[in-house]
Parts: structure tokens; C-alpha cells; sequence
RNA sequence: GUGGCCUUAGCUCAAUCGGCAGAGCACUGGAUUGUGGCUCCAGAGGUUACGGGUUCGACCCCCGUAGGCCACCCCA
């Protein structure tokens, strides 16, 4: 056993799964560009406060998942590790007066959160999320925006069988008699509903509409829904949001259970799930409206939605469908490797890589003291197209270049070759495709 | 935070009833002096996760710890 290893709930991504997390990074990229959400950096941590109060103190993220951080003891509890990117992100707002550029503020970050629970496959200490964000409108267009932007990023990233579990889950005006309603329905039933749940709903009786436990499930098929309590305003929200996703063709679930577990969600909830897989983590993403979160961390009342979805899940789940690129551990294929006849000579090989490398090549000097054979063998394992053999011809201004996959060679005058090696990779390249 | 299963070389896994810790892959080197991914040979790699206990003797049985996994809780 090593002495160190990483932190529990935490993992090394080696070349092969950094390179695909770099892929879906890409595609994210790409599409938050075309879709116009602008890049933001918020701090990995933050005031503990602007969780506890943004995401709200009775929630599990808060009560036992949350990382905190100190540095000195009279600072203990002061700072926490973010498990989520909107209320950073919101207070970034509040701090800097987004509230005076045009709206709507389009923004997307990608990056670690952290939660402290027990780990799990797909369920990680450190995780990362591609987070997108957008405030200043109240609408249901941005809404479906939003949810339909998700849709396609997993779409583009080759997830098969995602669902949109949809609900709205009211707003202030509506909420709190429906929640009434809630809490009488579990009363009357007192006698069945399990210990833990009892104590959930005095606290946050939302939270048991979506338990597992199957008595509890018997149970919620009679609860009352909150589509059904809905005010006019959110409802007619509501309708309107699905008639946008309608007018795109995303496709959809409405699931009355679904409720989300932070406080600062109103209106539309949403997440997107994949219930083919086996196991438990089948939750890719989620997000919804909060549009009261920006005056909750003291800014001027100002509306929101987004949505945040798990890289590390998408990994996952892409690898267990069987669509992960097979990207070995190896260094990606060179386009040239320098070889030379006398195995002691690595100081030619590093002075004539350099200069292709100069020139703008993917060119690799072979580093080892082994005979010419060994090298070669090394290089057209690598998958290197080119080498350049450094032998007796260097007297005379000249090295062997040698197509690895076609297996001829020829003589190049050294004042030549970067141009020669250049222009026979690039046709290579078209050739190919690549 | 609750309950359960698991941990042997870098990876995937063997090791009879408690009796000398192994294989494949990968890695390194070699196969009569300057030319290949195959083949052959060899080498290196281990406190059997860690700590204790039982025993003449422990990879194997018992206890604890750590880590992983599974189901909860909950979520990404």
C-alpha cells in the first residue's frame, strides 16, 4: 500500500479519463458559446453563510454535507468548500450589480463542488458539474431554453435513454396552502408513515413526496399533488413552459414526486435522469427557478434558473453503455519520433526534435539508450507516423525519413526536413480525415 | 449518518482442509554492431490494505481500523 492515497471520495483522473472529461468539457464549451451563456469563475469556497442561507438550513446539503474549512481556529465554520455553483455565482451578482447589464445575464461555469457524504460509484466527495445559469428574466421561454440546452448537451455527448422528469413546485402565493394541504394528508395517515419520515415532516414535508421507502410510495400515490394547487400565475407558468418544450420536441415526464432538494427552488423543477441503468446514481443533472434567491443573499429581487449537471456521471454512465473512446494510457500518437543508430547519442535526437517541434510538429526525441531496432519498435508501437533515423548519413547533411506505416523510406538533407515532414503530415492528415 | 458485502504484483485474477505466494496482461532488457507492432528468452515488481489476536504454522480463522462497493438517507 502507498503511504499516501487520495482523500476518501475522491479519485485521480489519469490521462485516459481526463481526456474524456476534456471532451465533454468541449462539448459543453461549444454549446454554451452558441447558445450565448458567458464563462464565470466563482471561488471554490465561499462564507459558509451563502450556502446556509441560500441553500437553506434544513436541507441535507447544509445539515451534514457541507465541507467546511478552517484555516485558524477563530475562523472555524467561517468558510465552506462549495457543494453547488448558484449561490456563489448568485452572490458574484449581488456583489458585482448584474442586475444594470442587459437582461437576461447568460453565465456557465464548469468546475469541482464538494460534498461530504458517504461515497458511492457516481456519488463522489469532489465531483464535477457543468453549471449554467441564467437571471434577470422571469419568462417561460428561458425556461425551456435552459432545460432544452441540458436536453442537447447530453444528446451531443452520446448519452442514450436520458429522461426530463419535469414538475413546478409553486411559488410563494401558492406554496404554503398547498403544503398545508401535505402535512394534513400525512396526519391523517400517522400511523403509517415510518418513523423517519414523521420527522421529516414536520421540518420539510415536501421531501417526503419523493422517498423511496415503498410504504412511503403506497402512500404518496394518494398525496395530494402540487400541479393541482398551483396558483394562476404559476400555473399558467407552468403550461407555458411545457408548451415551449412542446413547440421544440423535447420530450418529457411530469412527475408530481419531484421536488428537488434545495429551498431555493420555485416554480419549474426539473432533472434529468437515466432510468435503464442499474444501480442507484441515475440522476445525471437537475436544476430549476429561483426567484427568490438573489434577495434571499441580499441583492435586489431579481429572478433565475438553471441547472447543474454531473460530469462525472455522464463518464460513468458513457462507459457502462459501452460509448467511453477506448483513449489508452499512452502519450497521444506523435506525428514524428527521432531516432538514432548510435544508442548514446540522445543529444541529437533532442536537438533535432526540438526544431520540428520549433516548426510546430507533434515530434518526440526517443529518450532510452537502446539499440536502433528498439527504437523503432517503441515508435510504430506509439503510433507515430514518421521517423527520422540520425545515422552516418548526418555527415553529409542528410537523415533517413522513414513512413512507419507504409514502411518506405527515403533520404532528406537536414535543412530540408521540417518543411518535407510538415507538408507529408498535413497531406497525411486530409488524407485521413483526421 | 444507518445496515451489508469486499480488499492478494501497476491491471484482471489464482493459491486444495490452516502447510514453500503464482499466472496472464502491462513494464524493462536481450535474441552475433543501421531498421518495426509479431514471436522467443530473461528481469524487475509483494509487509497478501493496515494493526492486533488464535495457532507449531495464517492470504485463509477472530477483533479493530482504513478504503472500495451495494442498499438506505439524499443527490450530481
Amino acid at each position: 500500500m502507498p503511504t499516501f492515497r487520495a482523500p476518501r471520495g475522491t479519485r485521480d483522473l489519469l490521462p485516459a479519463d481526463a481526456a474524456r472529461f476534456q471532451g465533454l468539457i468541449a462539448i459543453a464549451r461549444d454549446l454554451t458559446d452558441r447558445y450565448g451563456y458567458r464563462p464565470i469563475e466563482t471561488p471554490v469556497f465561499e462564507q459558509a453563510a451563502v450556502f446556509e442561507r441560500g441553500i437553506g438550513e434544513v436541507t441535507d446539503v447544509v445539515e451534514k454535507e457541507l465541507f467546511r474549512i478552517a484555516p485558524r481556529t477563530d475562523e472555524a465554520e467561517a468558510w465552506a468548500l462549495r457543494p453547488e455553483p448558484t449561490a456563489g455565482i448568485v452572490r458574484a451578482w449581488v456583489q458585482h450589480g448584474m442586475q444594470t447589464w442587459p437582461q437576461p445575464v447568460r453565465l456557465t461555469t464548469i468546475g469541482p463542488m464538494f460534498r461530504y457524504d458517504r461515497p458511492q460509484a457516481g456519488r463522489y466527495r469532489q465531483f464535477w458539474q457543468f453549471d449554467v445559469e441564467a437571471l434577470g428574466d422571469p419568462g417561460p421561454a428561458i425556461d425551456a431554453e435552459i432545460i432544452e440546452l441540458g436536453h442537447r448537451f447530453y444528446g451531443r455527448a452520446g448519452v442514450a435513454g436520458v429522461e426530463v422528469h419535469l414538475n413546478s413546485i409553486g411559488d410563494a402565493a401558492c406554496r404554503p396552502s398547498y403544503l398545508a394541504a401535505l402535512v394534513d394528508f400525512y396526519r391523517e395517515r400517522a400511523g403509517a408513515v415510518p418513523g423517519p419520515a414523521r420527522a421529516r415532516l414536520e421540518r420539510n414535508p415536501l421531501r417526503l413526496l419523493d422517498s423511496k421507502d415503498p410504504t412511503m410510495v403506497a402512500i404518496n400515490a394518494g398525496a395530494p399533488r402540487i400541479v393541482d394547487h398551483l396558483c394562476a400565475a404559476c400555473a399558467a407558468h407552468f403550461a407555458a413552459v411545457r408548451a415551449h418544450l412542446d413547440a421544440v420536441h423535447v420530450p418529457y415526464r411530469l412527475e408530481p414526486g419531484l421536488v428537488r432538494g434545495l429551498d431555493y427552488y420555485s416554480r419549474t423543477a426539473f432533472e434529468y435522469y437515466v432510468t435503464a441503468r442499474e444501480g442507484q446514481q441515475q440522476a445525471l443533472g437537475g436544476g430549476g427557478r429561483y426567484d427568490g434567491l438573489v434577495e434571499l443573499l441580499g441583492g435586489r429581487p431579481a429572478p433565475g434558473i438553471g441547472f447543474g449537471l454531473g460530469l462525472d456521471r455522464v463518464a460513468l454512465v458513457l462507459e457502462e453503455q459501452g460509448m467511453a473512446d477506448d483513449a489508452g494510457p499512452g502519450v497521444p500518437a506523435p506525428d514524428v519520433v527521432v531516432v538514432s543508430a548510435d544508442p548514446a547519442d540522445t543529444i541529437a535526437r533532442f536537438v533535432v526534435a526540438t526544431r520540428l517541434r520549433g516548426a510546430g510538429l507533434a515530434a518526440q526525441p526517443d529518450l532510452g539508450q537502446r539499440k536502433l531496432g528498439r527504437q523503432l519498435e517503441a515508435a510504430a508501437r506509439d503510433g507515430a507516423h514518421f521517423a527520422v533515423i540520425l545515422g552516418d548519413e548526418l555527415a553529409g547533411g542528410h537523415v533517413q525519413v522513414r513512413d512507419l506505416k507504409a514502411g518506405s523510406q527515403r533520404l532528406v538533407a537536414v535543412d530540408d526536413l521540417a518543411r518535407e515532414l510538415g507538408r507529408a503530415v498535413a497531406s497525411h492528415r486530409h488524407g485521413t480525415g483526421e
